[in-house]
DNA sequence: CTTGACCTTCCCATGATGGGAAGCCCTATC
DNA sequence: GATAGGGCTTCCCATCATGGGAAGGTCAAG
């Protein structure tokens, strides 16, 4: 009848799980919702909409931190464009950080990997690596040089 | 006099923490170390060694459970090289993984901010793009389709 | 009236790491 | 010898987003 809902449709509704839903009314990044006598807890076309924004934001992998700036600014009808940009881009700077060092994990493990036999004999480049202290595989601490020994 | 270490000392040696290090024998992932009588934990060559052997894995990415297999890979003379090579490959395709979430999370904020004029006006595309009902921004369960909104 | 699916709250766990408190130990200095 | 400080010990708590599960209340269909 009502448009309103229960927490386990807002959350199939939403995208965003009933414990989610429930953890995001705790911490205050949504505001406490309605209850029914008995105490349920009640959504309606608007606080599903919230949940979809904090989903798709979710995905981008903004903080929970960072939505809760973005929808206060959502509901800014007096809000700069660029007071939103900010947020992202400081986000997008924190993904690039983080994909950057991700890659050279990969590049560094790639090398390793490639010089391995693959076979059953004990000698292994990738053990030799780690436990060789000449060779700071992948050290942050001195800048990435690269020097991957090839053994096999 | 002798070559054994103190917790701090061998923190400072192989770049762990104290602090992970204690972490690190509670959880198993090394040995009980030797102890002065009054309770100091004591760490030799041999345990500086293998702590700076889990900081290289750490560096590239391993986890902590990776780690205690590729100690006791290290440890076993007889172990097959693919062996290791199957744990490195295992990590190699999760870091992949993680790599390409973050790209398509960089690449979808990327555009957004693209869009944005970037000035004190109100309208942003990129609160447009996360309350749009029918523009799931990069909505895992959609698949990527990428369909933007340039609105500014 | 029972059954099963839903809801409630509360506690615990993840993974790697750090902060901080309370208290013991050791060394150097006065 | 006493004291100051820095390092060590253990223990608890916090992060961040998420889920699992228990114990118990609610509601609709059979």
């Amino acid at each position: 009848m009502s448009q309103l809902h229960t927490i386990g449709e807002a959350a199939a509704d939403s995208g965003v799980s009933a414990k989610m839903i429930r953890h995001y009314e705790k911490i205050g990044l949504i505001g406490a919702a309605e209850r029914t006598e008995a105490g349920y807890r009640l959504y309606g076309p608007a606080e599903i909409h919230t949940l979809r924004f904090i989903r798709r934001a979710r995905n981008l992998g903004f903080s929970v931190d960072d939505i809760g700036e973005l929808l206060g600014l959502w509901h800014d009808e007096k809000r700069a464009s660029k007071d939103v940009r900010e947020v992202a881009a400081g986000h997008l700077g924190a993904l690039r950080a983080k994909a950057a060092e991700i890659l050279s994990m990969i590049d560094a493990l790639e090398h390793l990997i490639a010089g391995c036999t693959n076979d059953n004999r004990p000698d292994c480049p990738i053990l030799k690596d780690l436990s060789n202290d000449a060779n700071p595989a992948l050290a942050k601490e001195v800048g990435h040089k690269f020097g991957y020994q090839r053994v096999c």
